[in-house]
DNA sequence: CTTTGTGCAAAGCCTTTGCAATTTT
DNA sequence: AAAATTGCAAAGGCTTTGCACAAAG
């Protein structure tokens, strides 16, 4: 489904696509329009949807819905990487795993599915908070 | 954070509860109260989110997102595991993950970090889908 | 000049919440 | 009688859409 041509580039795409890329992390649209209204640029916020839309539609924009069904983006082009996070001090680690991508797409070719994607999230107490 | 006791059983959560496994697949809160309302079931729409939420938190049902945001549950076995899922048709498998249990303990405690939960989603497009 | 993109505000949707009535213990 | 649950409707929050204006080709 991911179309050919990228598309075209505008300031307010570009601010868009700018922001999410200095954070280097998942940011919900709302997050991606304050940092953009906090630097002084008044991309409006239906802008900000449409560009992450069209990102993602093009694959330039990783896509996710949090838990409470918030959309969040993140510029895809950096390694993938997984998050460790303390449940109770928020400290997060960030961790490679070669071994769930492979394992994640044995699973999925022996069920058929292509084109994947995948999410993996680890909570637990980190060692300061457990004393 | 599951909590010990069983949510107390009323009429309309075992309809709620019978709705959903009857389906045996993922189903969302208007999807549950509309095949409740056409069962002749008066069950309140704000009822059913009740009920689902609570049963989330209790285990008893495992819960999802789906791309538009919509939240969909499903009656759950006990026993842990992952999903697929085809972000075209919605179609599930169920997947076991040793190799992802051992590599999500082994990193944790690397880091140091106990308590653990993790997990894992993989999304991607069934052969049928594919096509 | 025609086409595409942007802003603003209104509308849509899913979900949650306040509150009185009802049911259960 | 006290406590928990339900239903209805209103409120909330995220996202999309209609439309006029601005920018680009």
């Amino acid at each position: 489904m991911t179309s050919t041509e990228p598309p075209r580039s505008t300031p307010q795409r570009q601010a868009v696509l700018e922001a999410l890329g200095a954070v280097d992390d998942f940011r919900s649209a709302q997050q991606v329009h304050e940092i953009l209204a906090t630097a002084g640029s008044g991309v409006g916020l239906a802008t900000v949807y449409r560009t992450l839309a069209l990102y993602a539609e093009h694959g330039l924009v990783d896509t996710l819905r949090r838990e409470d069904g918030e959309a969040i983006y993140r510029r895809c082009s950096e390694t993938h990487h997984h998050h460790l996070v303390c449940r109770s001090c928020g400290a997060t680690v960030e961790v490679e795993g070669p071994a769930v991508e492979r394992w994640t797409s044995a699973i999925a070719s022996e069920h058929g599915f292509s084109d994947l994607a995948h999410t993996l999230e680890i909570v637990g107490t980190c060692a300061a908070c457990a004393g």
